[in-house]
This record gives structure tokens, sequence and C-alpha cells, in this order.
DNA sequence: AATGAATGAGAATTCATTCAT
DNA sequence: CATGAATGAATTCTCATTCAT
């Protein structure tokens, strides 16, 4: 499926301050081209050249363009998890209609942060290698609310698609939302109807599942 | 210079059929190629190559190599256009929770007919170019959903938002599972779960929105 | 051992007669580079340049360096291999001390025709690569010697060492001629000395191998 | 742009000693890259790595790569050079039939010490310079070759062409031979056979040359 | 002396596009 | 209309070398 990669060596690490400081200045500049000009436009000497580095500079540290976008990525998906990780433990207990509103908030403000690095990150980008990334985060995203719903009453063999279904349509709603109708985001109705998609969904699910599902 | 002009009016234009063939087949060719190989690997030249014409003859029917993608992306769309328009008028007076599942059951069957193609459409090509062309038919799936939910009796005032999270929620989910999750898409469950967070949910949009939402 | 070509799409082969004369000026350009400023300073850019095409014309028929270098080489071998399958067939039944001053003649004429490009090709080009392309000559006309030693008396249990002994001394100190001793070659003492030293050990290469050798 | 001349002379040198290891590490990192990767993979950064060494040192000690190339030559040439200035001064008075099998064994056992680097400094590396410093060993090795041969009673005028002969000869059968036919090195056949094709040469130069050659 | 961060010219290679035939 | 040869700017990446710390 790729052609790529043949076995790089490995890039140094930066260790002296300067260094550092070369690969900050790297990374901000991928995200502010990406962001400018979009993913078409960005080049790896473009890159060097708005962080004020030598091409030379760059390869030093990320091996390929790839890995610079990886890289960007990996710091992006960082500070989220950091809020997401700080806020879900505190829900531990709470009930499904006080939690999902206060886990709506912490999404949309989280993506309110850098809108436009989100959009480049995530509607822009190509190819699995992105996607994987990404794929990560939800994945430990998933992982806790699903301890949650557990907790919550959720049977085991519902909640793993329940899970998938929250985290699905919360991120692509904000997601949306903060790409095509940055109002509403705005709007405190915003998180209240998001929370009467989720809230009722999720008390529902708070029983075994049927193999024969009755509809009527 | 130009070597033209025919002195006898062809009675039945052959060459057109024979260029509507070739244009086919370079449109043929992309998706191959993009599902195949992705987005990065796609060249107008190998386009030409695999659809069996010269690189010449694409540029006759293609001024660039966006013009293709955007070529491609509207055939895909027009068939998935025409699956919508045929089926939703007939849902009009079909009340919610019958008609929510019957529209799901379209998107799901839609997204399964080639989901490599959707994949690579939706989430490989970069650019605002393409991003544009889903949102139009997003815009005009909008626009009959919304006549659907003001004559079921959402109040106008509402019906905008509502439309928005319905397509955007279920046009997530089916997306996330052929990628993510292609064997939940195949289990009747599935429909049956979106059917279950969105039906109480638009049931619950048919009351006037109150300017300030009471949440306890 | 080697980190090289990802599968590499396969080079038009030139087919309208301008294309060829493209082809043949990339190689002829090659060949003067070659010579004149030596493999270092060989750049598939210096050589579009010299050739008067463009580099996408020299990529179109050569899919990479080592490509072009390795249809230089053939290009070489193949008048070489011509020459000498010309003359070779011609020794059978000439007694040995003829057959090798005739023999080394051809060479001499050989190595004399472009000493400067067999120079460059056989010593400043480096890698596995090119030794193969080499050795399938020498191989080649290693297999010509070895038929006409058996058809001189030579026992076959000698044949495969005696031919590469010759082929070797003669290549060698034709090779060493061109380089250091030019006005050697052109002096005829030049192929009676080296006939003088293949012919007494062609020879006595006539009688059976004894399993220990006799010295004294 | 010079910095030397140290204002008082260091009483020990230890460092001269911390030195000369940074020196013999780097030219054994050379070589060993040379061996393993190849002329063309040789860097000088990959040099220093490989020898623990930062590049800045590495450029302490070699003012280029070249020179890095040539010392490392020089010192393979030197401990060959060693070798053969050891033996041959012990040749004065053998009579050729004897001192040619001594001599031709040195050589092979010259080249069996570490095949893979000669083949690699002598197959691999481009450019005059450094086939320039091959020469100067071969001229050094054809002066004790003709001082022999005068000894032993070729006539003056002949004894530089029969050296070159010689030298060439035993070289690039000895080299083909580490390069193709490894297991033939190790035969003591080998011996024998380039005994038996220069012992006659080298008897047969003994006696003035004719202008003349008679040919029949 | 040693380190390693930084440099940047230049190398190989691609690919959208043009145009003569 | 079709062909395919030709183009060359742009891209990714390397590597010998310099220099501040």
């Amino acid at each position: 499926m790729s052609r790529k990669k043949p076995p790089i060596r490995p890039r140094k690490r930066p260790l002296q301050r300067r260094a550092q400081e070369t690969v900050v200045a790297i990374l901000d500049a991928t995200a502010q081209l990406l962001v400018k000009e979009g993913y078409e436009a960005l080049s790896t000497n473009r890159v060097a050249d708005r962080a004020g580095v030598s091409i030379g500079s760059l390869y030093q540290y990320f091996p390929n363009k790839e890995s610079l976008l990886a890289a960007l990525i990996d710091r992006h998906l960082e500070e989220v998890g950091q809020v997401v990780e700080q806020h879900l433990p505190q829900l531990a207990g709470v009930p499904i209609a006080l939690a999902v509103p206060r886990m709506v908030r912490v999404m949309v403000e989280l993506h309110q942060q850098d809108p436009r690095l989100h959009r480049a990150l995530f509607s822009q980008l190509p190819g699995e290698a992105f996607l994987s990334r990404r794929d990560r985060l939800e994945a430990s995203l998933r992982g806790l609310i699903e301890a949650y719903l557990l907790a919550r009453g959720v049977p085991s063999e519902r909640v793993g698609l329940t899970a998938f279904f929250v985290v699905t349509v919360v991120e692509s709603l904000t997601h949306a939302a903060v790409l095509d109708r940055p109002q509403a985001l705005a709007d405190p109705h915003f998180i209240d109807e998001v929370s009467r998609l989720v809230v009722p969904f999720l008390e529902g699910s708070c029983t075994p599942l049927r193999s024969a599902p009755s509809f009527g």
C-alpha cells in the first residue's frame, strides 16, 4: 500500500535549549502554514523559511515531511488529551443528565481554542497515517467513556457501541459546528441541544440488549 | 493550423459517443487510483495511463487536475443525491418514528455501495474545493429534511439547527461505522440504535423554543 | 544491502524518432560528462543540461540516475561485444601462437577507441551494479575462450581457471597500459610481450592437471 | 585561516594520545562503513557517529572528506608496503623460479587479510585522487622489482616494461581472484599457476631487446 | 579541544501542463 | 481530435562544512 520509508536513520533528539526552540519554531510554522495556506501549499522548505531556520535544521529533527505533520498532530492531541483527562475523572458518580452537559462543554471549549488548526488538522490532512493518530485519541477517550457508562449501569454488552455512538456524535457535532456554524457553538442552546440528543439515548442504554429488539 | 470542419454534418455524431466513453474511462480510472493508491499517488499522467488514453486527451476534457477530481465528486454526489431524492418524498406524511429508520437504512445502503471510494473521497481529498462540493449536497439534503420537519410540526425557529443535527449525526455515524466498524453497519441493531438516538430528539423538537432553555 | 528502488513505474520506451534522438543525446552527454568531469561531478541535471533537453525528458526515459549509467555501460559493452564476437570465431583452428597475438591486437584496438570513456566506465563507477554488468561481458568472453582452449587440447578440468587467467591478464594489461602507459600501447612490442607472456602459459596448459603439482 | 602554533611546548602531550585514539577510531569507522554500506552511503556525519565522536572533532583532524579517505588509503597502503618491503629484500640473489612463488604467496596473503576493505578501496572509490595514491604504491613496488630484475640479468632497456607487466599481472590476478573466485585463492594451485605464467616470461626477458622482434 | 546545532547549495525526482506532429 | 514528447518549476531530502557555546 505504501512505497515509502526506507529504514531512516533516527534523527537527533534536541538536547540543547537552542535546539528545543528550533523544534518549537518548526512546529509553530507548520501549524501557521497549514492554517493559512492549506495542506497542498505546505512544503518543508516553506516551513523552514517561516520558522526562520534552514531546511537542513528541519531535517535534523524530522526525518521527513510526514513526521513533521505527525509531530504537530501529536502535540495538538496531547494538549487535547490533557484537558479531557483532567475533566473526565471528576464525572465519576455524576448522573448522566448532569455529566453530559459538562462533558459537552469541555469538548466545545476544546474545539474553540484553535478552530482553524483543528479544521486543518482533521479535514485537510490526507492519509491513513493521520487518521490513525486521531483514532488513538478517540480510542482512549472511548475507554474513559466506557468506564463511566459501565458505572452508570449500561450493560457490558452494550457499552462498546454506546460509547462509540457518543464519542462520534459529540465529536462530529462540535466539529461540524466549528466549521460550518461557528455562531451556533457560542450559543448556549448548542450544549442543551446536544444534551437533549445524548442524555435520553444513554439513559435508555441502561437495559440489557434484547437479541430481537422490539420496534412497535 | 486547425483541421476541422467536416463538410457534411454527421448524422449520428459517433465521435461524441466516443468522447463520452473517454470521459467515463478517465473518471473510472481516477476513482480506481484514488481507492488503490491514495490521493498522494494520484497524478494526471497515471490516470491517463490507466484510462488507456493519452495525457493529451485527458486535458481535452479536463482543464486541470482539480476539475478532474471535482467531476469525480460530482458524479458520485449525483448518484447519492438521486437515491436520496427518490426516497425522501415518500416520507411525506410518515411519522417520525417510522420515517427515521427508513431514512437511516437508505443512508447505510448508500455508504455500503462503494465504501472505499467514499472513504477516499471524504477523508483523503484535501482542500476547500472539495469540502464545498460536499457541503452543497448536505445543504440540499438539509433542505429536504427541513421541509419534512416543518410538516411534522417542528417550529420554524428550531428547524434549521435540528436538521443540521440530524444530518450531521446520521452522516457521521454511518461514515465512522464504514471506516472503523464495518461489521456494525451490517448489524440490524445499528439502524435501531441510530433511530433510538434520533427519534426522541426529533419528537422533542416539536415544541417552540423558549428563549431561556430550562435546565432543571 | 541496498535501500533503493521502490517499485518504479516503467518508463516510456521512445517510439518516435524525436524521442530516439533525445535518448541518444542523453547518453552522449552522460559519456562526455563522465569523461570530462568524473563520476562525482555527474548529476542528472547536468546531464540534461548538456544534452540540451529538460530534466523532465531525461526522467521520461531513465527512471533514475543508476539506470542512466547502466544504459551507458550497456551501450558501450554492446559495441565491444560486437567487435569481439566478430573476431573470435575466426580463430577456430588457429594455433595458439598465432591466435593470441591476433586476439591481443583486437583487445588493444578496442581499448584505444575511446580510452577516456573506458577509464571512466571501469575505474570510476562505484558499486556492484556496474561490476555485474562488466562481469556479464567478461563471462561471455570467457565462454568463447574456453571453447577455443578446449578445441586446442586444454583438458576440461583446467579450462575454467586458464580462461580466467587469460582474460584477466590481457584485460588488465591493456587496461593498465591505456591508463598509465598510453605510449606503450602504440608500440608493437606491446603485443609481442603480451603474447610472450600468454602463449607459453597456454601451451603448457595442454596437459592434464596432476593433483600434486610438481615444483622442482 | 590557520590556527596553529602552540606557544609553549607541552611536556607530555597526553592529549595527543587521546587524539591519536580519536584518529584511529575515525579511520576504523570509515573502513567499516565503506565495507558495510559502500562508498555511496559514506558521509562524514555517519563516520563521526560510528566513531563515537562529534562531527566537529572529525573536522579537527581531517580538513575534508577527501582527506579522510586519503588517510584511510594511506594507512592501508602503508601496512601493505611494510609487508612487501619486509619480504622483497630477502629475495636478492634468489633465482626467479624460486623468488616468484614466494612473492606471489606474499601478495595472496596480503589480499586475503581484509578482502572486503581491499575491494571497497580499489573498486568503489571514484576519482583520480585515489588512483594516484594506489599508483604511488605500485610505483615503489615496481622500483623494487626493477632492481631485482636488473640483478637477475634483465637488460636495462627492458626492465621498465617487464616490471610493469609483472606487477600488473600479479596484482590483477590476485585482485580478480579475491573478488570473483575467493576459493581459487585458497587453492595452492593458484600460486603455481601464477608462477607458471610469470617465471618463463621473466626468464625470457634476460636477453637484449632486438629492435625488430622476430615472429617466425 | 570537543560538542552538536545550524547551514544551504545542490542532488534526485515528480508531475501538471503545453504543443508540435 | 488524438498522441506522446517535452517542459521546468517545485519538492523532498542529503551532506560536507562552519561556528557558537
